[in-house]
DNA sequence: ATAGCCAATGTG
DNA sequence: ACATTGGCTATG
């Protein structure tokens, strides 16, 4: 409703008096005019016989124009203009007098055919019909319109990432997938019977219920075939189903263990190695129906499934689920959207748990899919940790840069089998820290951090690019600097002296890993890079600089390093076969324990409390404002926020550095912004959303710049 | 966004 | 008196 002739829902808050009341004149006029018999258009346009009449959702990601224009469906389009198709519309400088060609072609979507317009003046005819095949259907059309309203962003913008870009051929070819075949048998429980619940929970997919479930998923190989029977369980019902993975690797072993389970032909590999045109013809066949079930990265969290009855995600924690383009949806949420709307099953599986999923299990909303203790014992790795003070004492760790315990846990592993090491960053050169108080090293003139050059030279600051000769802490005074965090290149360089004779591999973003041999090798990765290893898994694993994941300035530091360290930790032995992992940070801190007593959901737990008594997401819903000080105070004076919306802030964010890269979304340099939060109980999401994007349409629409930012679920906070 | 319109300002 | 420009409006 909101979307046709937008103006008349929600009268502009602070409109001056002169335009309220042109407005309103408007308003009456359009009102006091019925709709007309037969709309008219350009003079000479043969209009369609029945439902001439075309509603357009033009693809232009502004959002004060984000509603549907009505266009005249020419007699020669008729077949054609079908709701759904990609259209070429004349839009922007109207006709004057009749007609005029002005304005610019731009893209659209038809979305619903109508005798009649509300519209009273002339309407335009549609330009061309690029393609008849309907790729905005309704419901992924409400999905999008759902997704725009969450998260207060524009629905063109939201329909860009879920419709694929156009691959002619990929349409003429015959559709792929295989002819209608009969649903798969429901696949028996498996492995899944290590979790009580596990086999109840495929049955009632199997049988056409739609169960809600947290799985706390066990350290080991076993997830992506579980992962693949609770699809096919889904399939066996008759439905559809849907899963989302964080990278192309993880989604490409679900599909391999999904092809082990139903054959080829059922289910589609929905990512971005497939090329262009390979991954939009599998998505036509989704979209026809001829392909029930989607095993995707991120962009598949839109595929339009037919008659879902799963929905699924894995590793919800991993960065990579939400889209970085707006209005930055993620794909946990729009799952949520999804199951909610459709009512179908749902299933959120990791290692870790993040405080969203902790967040469904509290409010009851999904039931938890976890192990008992005894089975997590029986097959986590043992947990040992490495503290500060745990220094290395014999001149053998000493060259490997490794403490005592960690050098002595890789020696014994590789004897049985290869070991990961986990490094958190990448490439060669370390950032550098006091080495008295530990204090990150700082450029004295700018305050960016310093990096070691090599060769004996003097560090230089990453910033601004400064040498930086006779440094001296700020914080103690101490002038000795130390390694902070050694890349991964270096770090294997480093063991492959320590220990000569095993191979050491790396696995990183250029070049992952997909697995590794049960054989003796040092395997060093950055997280999320981490290669399977074949056979029983890891002997061990080393995390190495746990203490610069847990120091970042960041809500969910500790989270995510639990999490880095729980995905790099599931894939060594059990501890009853000798698998060990040593991570290197203080036994104290909480991430520490909840990984050495293996019990992520209890972390979790314990988060969203502490984030419930301090009013943070995602216990109530956040929405960021970010701009120039005025303009960040005028949006807020002018949207009607919910009367439970709380205002914090605004602050100053930091101002950015001549020399420093601008980040995307920030202020550019030597520009003050400021950030202020709105923050509302649960339950008046929507309603923050829908004030926060009405009040920046208004603003865009009239002010001629300043550009105010609105992120809901802003990430960095804290 | 972007074109068009109007009013206010600048110029011959 | 006319061109130029900036603000405002609407986009079917």
């Amino acid at each position: 409703m909101s979307s046709e002739n937008g103006r008349s829902d929600r009268p502009p808050a602070q409109d001056p008096p002169g335009g309220e009341q042109l407005a309103l004149i408007r308003e009456t006029v359009r009102r006091a005019k019925p709709p007309r018999a037969r709309p008219r258009t350009w003079r000479g346009a043969e209009l369609a016989e029945r439902d001439p009449v075309a509603r357009v959702l033009v693809d232009k990601g502004l959002l004060h124009l984000d509603r549907l224009f009505d266009y005249a469906v020419p007699a020669a389009m008729d077949a054609e203009a079908r709701p759904g198709a990609r259209v070429r519309v004349r839009f922007g400088a109207g006709e004057r007098g009749g007609r005029r060609e002005g304005g610019g072609l731009v893209n659209g979507f038809i979305v619903e055919r109508r005798a009649d317009s509300d519209f009273p003046g002339v309407l335009a005819p549609i330009a061309q019909v690029l393609s008849p095949e309907p790729v905005l259907g309704p419901g992924l059309l409400r999905l999008c319109r759902a997704v725009a309203d969450r998260y207060a962003g524009a629905l063109a913008d939201v329909v860009q990432l879920a419709v694929p870009p156009r691959m002619a051929r990929a349409e003429k070819a015959p559709a792929a997938g295989a002819p209608a075949a009969p649903p798969p048998r429901p696949p028996e429980a498996s492995s899944w019977a290590r979790y009580p619940a596990g086999p109840g929970y495929l049955r009632a997919l199997a049988e056409g219920e739609s169960p809600r479930a947290v799985w706390t998923a066990l350290p080991g190989p076993h997830w992506p075939d579980e992962l693949a029977r609770a699809l096919a369980a889904a399939l066996a019902s008759g439905r559809g189903a849907l899963a989302v993975l964080p990278d192309g690797r993880a989604a490409a072993r679900v599909d391999a263990a999904l092809t082990a389970l139903v054959g080829d032909g059922r289910h589609v590999l929905l990512t971005a190695d497939a090329g262009a045109e390979a991954r939009y013809r599998r998505w036509l066949a989704v979209n026809r129906g001829l392909v029930r079930c989607v095993v995707g990265t991120r962009a598949a969290m839109f595929a339009p499934v037919h008659d879902l009855g799963l929905v699924a995600i894995w590793d919800d924690g991993d960065p990579s689920h939400r889209d970085p383009r707006e209005p930055m949806p993620h794909a946990r949420e729009v799952l949520l959207l999804r199951a909610a709307r459709d009512r179908c099953g749902f299933l959120l599986g990791a290692h870790s748990g993040t405080v969203e999923a902790a967040q469904l299990l509290r409010t009851g909303w999904a039931r938890p899919l976890a192990a008992d203790r005894d089975a997590v014992r029986a097959s986590a790795p043992l947990v040992r940790t490495v503290g500060d003070g745990d220094e290395a004492r014999d001149p053998a760790a000493r060259a490997a840069r490794l403490p005592t315990l960690a050098w002595s846990t890789v020696r014994e592993a590789l004897r049985r089998g290869p070991v990961l090491v986990q490094v958190p960053r990448r490439g060669y050169v370390p950032r550098l820290a006091c080495d008295r108080c530990r204090e990150p090293a700082r450029c004295a003139h700018c305050s960016g951090p310093l990096e070691a050059t090599g060769g004996g030279a003097p560090p230089r600051c990453g910033w601004c690019g400064r040498d930086t000769p006779g440094w001296a802490c700020a914080e103690c005074g101490g002038t000795r600097l130390r390694g902070r965090v050694f890349g991964a290149r270096r770090t294997a360089e480093e063991l492959g002296r320590a220990f000569p004779s095993v191979p050491v591999r790396t696995s990183g973003r250029d070049h992952v890993l997909d697995a590794v041999p049960d054989r003796p090798a040092l395997v060093v990765s950055t997280p999320g890079a981490e290669p399977v290893a074949e056979g029983p898994g890891y002997a061990a694993a080393l995390l190495l600089d746990g203490w610069a994941l847990l120091s970042r300035p960041d809500l969910r530091a500790g989270e995510e390093a639990l999490r880095r360290w729980l995905d790099a930790a599931a894939l060594v032995r059990p501890h009853t076969e000798g698998g060990t992992v040593v991570v290197m940070a203080e036994p104290a801190l909480r991430p520490v324990q909840a990984l050495v007593r293996w019990d992520p959901a209890g972390y979790a737990r314990r988060e969203l409390a502490e984030r419930a008594e301090l009013g943070f997401p995602p216990v109530s819903r956040m929405a960021a404002v970010t701009g120039p000080p005025e303009a960040v105070a005028e949006l807020l004076a002018a949207a009607e926020l919910p009367s439970d919306a709380e205002v914090l802030g605004p602050v100053p964010l930091p101002v950015p550095d001549a020399g420093r890269p601008r980040r995307p979304g920030g202020p550019p340099p030597g520009e003050r912004w400021e950030r202020a939060l709105v923050r509302v109980p649960p339950g008046s999401g929507a309603a923050l959303a829908a004030a926060l994007r009405t009040a920046r349409a208004a603003r865009l629409a009239r002010r001629g710049s300043e550009p105010v930012r609105v992120r809901v679920d802003p990430e960095d906070i804290g």
